[in-house]
DNA sequence: TTTCTTATGTTAACTCTGTTTACATTATCG
DNA sequence: CGATAATGTAAACAGAGTTAACATAAGAAA
């Protein structure tokens, strides 16, 4: 009873790979457990990847382009530039907590090296030209000195560092918005703290 | 010739777990590599650690302690406040540059849990309370309205999330200095980033 | 069609890991 | 001294990633 050629090893895998990676991270990903979850013998995926990390890295680059997608759709909508930073950043958070674990993979050191993955690479490049772009897209168009655009970039920095920072400490558990304050409006209120200002140092 | 009792095992494999560590991450220390290279058995390790996660719970601690006392020294150094949380901020990141593994320890998902290890949940308490006395030890001295206080805390969360974003995506590889400015510098103008906002939005 | 090649699948092995068990030795303390 | 706890060992177990040798199915070429 050759069950050979079922069709799609391939997709199946990946799908389940991509259920276990959420719930416990890359970690508690086993090939040999995938194997076995998906009625294939325990060398099968090794035909369809180039090992976890080549599990590890299909998954990582349709996280990438989720990703992207989310920021670019984002960017899109937004008209001006402040608020522009304001909801890639919200957007970015967003991300970090519908998706900790595919957050994580992109981010963190799970992520198998970008050199031997082009795909990979290409992904990750894509993601952030987007953030880029979108942070860099100026509405006064063109009309800035250097030093002007220098601080331009540099606040764009400062603007995904902390994002970066909100979403790894929140889904880290680190931080938490008090009891009477939803998530979002606490990660609202964290981003917009520059904006707020009003004594002086 | 029982070489039995040579002293001082548990020092020397935690002296050892931690240079593999800051080379090779998590990952690559291996308990019974660890046990082949300091010239004992196998199962030794487990005579003086609660496998693999005590070993690293046991890095970790010292990792915090290490952590809380950079804070806490230039905590105290600083008078005002806003100085104080700048300083802070730069120490934070400092100490991420300087020991990576040791910050991506304590604070990644590779950390062994606390509540299984009270003395690590001691050290992490205790870090993040300098972090929090510093931050919250206000000049003006309790002359803070609830509002006022909502808003200094919000803002320390802020400048946290900030400097955390900072050292990991530097750390990663993510962000980098232009190439004529110093490391130093070029996170001392991200973590300023709010105070030389001149223009409205 | 038949045949050759490639893709896909399997089994069995190898090496490494973390961990535990049973046993041996040493140190310590009554 | 002798009993007990601490520390060491070897041997085993289960699970992991990976590869090699082999088997079969599918598709292209003749």
């Amino acid at each position: 009873m050759g069950k050979y050629h079922h069709g799609d090893v391939r997709n199946v895998l990946l799908q389940k790979a991509e259920n276990i990676l959420i719930d416990e991270g890359p970690t508690g990903l086993s090939l040999r457990r995938l194997a076995r979850l998906t009625g294939v013998s325990e060398a099968a995926p090794y035909r369809h990847f180039d090992g976890k990390d080549g599990i590890l890295a299909a998954v990582a680059i349709s996280a990438f382009e989720r990703f992207a997608q989310k920021l670019e759709d984002v960017a899109a909508r937004i008209d001006t530039h402040e608020d522009r930073i304001m909801a890639l950043g919200a957007a970015y958070v967003g991300f970090a907590i519908e998706h900790p674990q595919h957050f994580r993979l992109i981010f963190g050191r799970e992520r198998p090296p970008l050199d031997q993955y082009p795909e990979l690479r290409d992904a990750a490049d894509n993601a952030f030209d987007v953030l880029q772009r979108a942070v860099t897209s100026v509405d006064r168009k063109a009309e800035m000195t250097l030093t002007e655009a220098a601080t331009a970039y540099n606040r764009a920095l400062a603007a995904w560092s902390r994002a970066h920072g909100i979403a790894m400490l929140v889904i880290d558990g680190m931080i938490a918005p008090p009891a009477d304050i939803e998530l979002d409006d606490f990660v609202l209120g964290l981003l917009a703290e520059d904006l707020n200002r009003t004594d002086a140092a």
